[in-house]
DNA sequence: ATGAAAGCGCTAACAC
DNA sequence: GTGTTAGCGCTTTCAT
């Protein structure tokens, strides 16, 4: 590992300077002769120079560590979000510290955990319903110089930058998709508010109805049942896979075969639904790459540079059951 | 954060007896009186005193970073492992960084990496076939003081504490179920030999038969049709849920309800697993807590205590399929 | 058995 | 604009 003094040396100037220079703090950059910056950012880079983070923070009397705040499920989505942090945290030099957690009470714990130790920032995806108080700790946070990224979560409550997906257009797509099947009859399994209403506006344009279904094994008869009696193509769409490999298999035991007259659609391309048979077509959503503009995000808010909120359109993936 | 000079400060003696006490480094425990280090121990408690790894690796010219190598599935087994990880290394007070990777080439960029970044330990997974060269690079690793686990590994080749589930065990508990069921006979769709060779083993002790497919597409339509040929009970092992869904949604196909005649057993309890319609009955590998043990491994390693491999069991999760 | 002092790599305050 | 100096929390000689 390359460190500061040798880069002075190499240079021929003095550690602080080269400090400034490499230091990622913008708020010093002023004060530097061109000329020297270039060299020593060229030399630098030639000495393939990788900050220390652990010196760095342990000066600024904190940790460098990224803390992040994900819900405890065991599926591809979460899979995909540790991955994408990981690989952008690994490429900012950065180390990790996971907490898997669902509840409010331990997203407050998970707070003062993280202010207790010093972390240097922190990445949350809440998946409670973020009320009044949950707003609250959070600012709280943030006023105490904490620095924040949310994933995914309601942002209307509180003002810290956001790496989204957008579901309305999840939920269009599906539309869109079913649509150009040919389907003449609707259904929506529901459960996420967004994607059933872009799955309705999408299918309003085109002029077409369709019936809203609360996601209960009631539900699943019901809608196994109106696809036995109508004799139309229909097009069904679960606002999660977990949802449609349940009425997958309902399908088949009904003795239809989704993807023949009966279209579905799920939504999340977990792991198991390629491989369910039909294979299913769902909606994917990027999470790998929400992880990685989250740390580049946290990255920035941490070195006092500015940072925006996104929205990810998800994907359509294309397979049998459609 | 309480630091080692306030700890000094109330137990009234100085910073480096306070250090030599916490310091987990086992050899230089001999010199300090007993009274000494049981009063510095009981303040330290009081006073909740965590270490610092970022002031203590950065004496020792370190990364306080347990780096870790995991192949690149977006599965549950991955997000299990994950989380076991990161549950442990957080209470020893280490963070993390991730690498999802499968091939041997990256194993290495991994190995060169995390030796150049001098993170204080590696947990690995392998994925790809361990061979000579790479245990070379494996042993390499260690005779120059690094420190590493694996986890699920092939460990004739190397000798390195190994967290690893117990393979043979899995397939007898799925034959062991069949039988119960009062199966008649018997369908192993393989593809990791000891679960095949579990299977296959306790099968024999009951004096019974069983065919042996490889994983191909033939493979499903034979199984199938040998279901539909047959009039007995028949009982289907696959060595992975993934295998498992695709059988699931084919038997649908033909008219049979896995659970009924026809019994169905996987291997993983993926997410999906469970949603399946009817749900699937499988092996369940306990790879949060082998995450844990890995990590508590490691750190034993990391301060020189020893430490022991083990074999997990994996665990029946009886469903609708059998 | 205990303490004083130095130093890990870096940043920040202050001089020049 | 650049250099000197001190110090983050801890471990490790080296004295005593």
């Amino acid at each position: 590992m390359v460190k500061l003094a040798e880069i002075a040396k190499a240079s021929g100037f003095s550690i602080p300077v080269v400090s400034r220079v490499l230091s990622p703090n913008p708020n010093i950059e002023a004060k530097i002769a061109p000329k020297t910056r270039e060299l020593i950012l060229e030399t630098a880079k030639r000495m393939k120079y990788r900050p220390n983070r652990n010196a760095e923070f342990l000066k600024r009397g904190q940790n460098p560590v990224i803390g992040v705040f994900l819900p405890h499920f065991r599926n591809s989505l979460i899979a995909d979000l540790v991955m994408g942090i990981s690989e952008a945290a690994q490429k900012h030099g950065f180390p990790v510290s996971f907490a898997f957690e669902t509840s409010f009470e331990n997203y407050r714990k998970f707070i003062e955990d993280t202010s207790g130790l010093r972390n240097c920032g922190i990445i949350t995806y809440p998946y409670f319903q973020v009320n009044q108080e949950a707003a609250k700790l959070i600012e709280g946070y943030c006023q105490n110089g904490g620095k924040m990224v949310m994933v995914n979560a309601d942002k209307s409550l509180y003002r810290v930058p956001h790496v989204g997906m957008d579901d309305h257009c999840g939920g269009r797509i599906a539309a869109e998709h079913l649509l150009e099947r040919g389907c003449e009859e609707f259904i929506i399994i529901e459960g996420i508010p967004e994607r059933r209403d872009g799955f309705a506006a999408k299918l309003k344009d085109a002029g077409m109805d369709c019936t809203i279904c609360p996601e209960t094994m009631d539900s699943y008869r019901i809608v196994v049942d109106q696809c036995r009696k109508s004799g139309r193509k229909i097009g069904i769409f679960t606002s999660a896979d977990r949802m449609a490999a349940t009425l997958h298999g309902l399908l088949l035991q009904a003795g239809m075969v989704p993807g023949e007259r009966v279209k579905l659609i799920g939504y999340d391309d977990l792991f198991l639904s390629r491989h369910l048979a039909p294979a299913l077509t769902t909606i994917f959503q990027p999470f790998t790459e929400a992880g990685r503009l989250a740390v580049n995000k946290l990255v920035d808010i941490i070195y006092d540079r500015p940072a925006e909120s996104v929205a990810l359109k998800p994907e359509l993936i294309v397979r049998k059951t459609t």
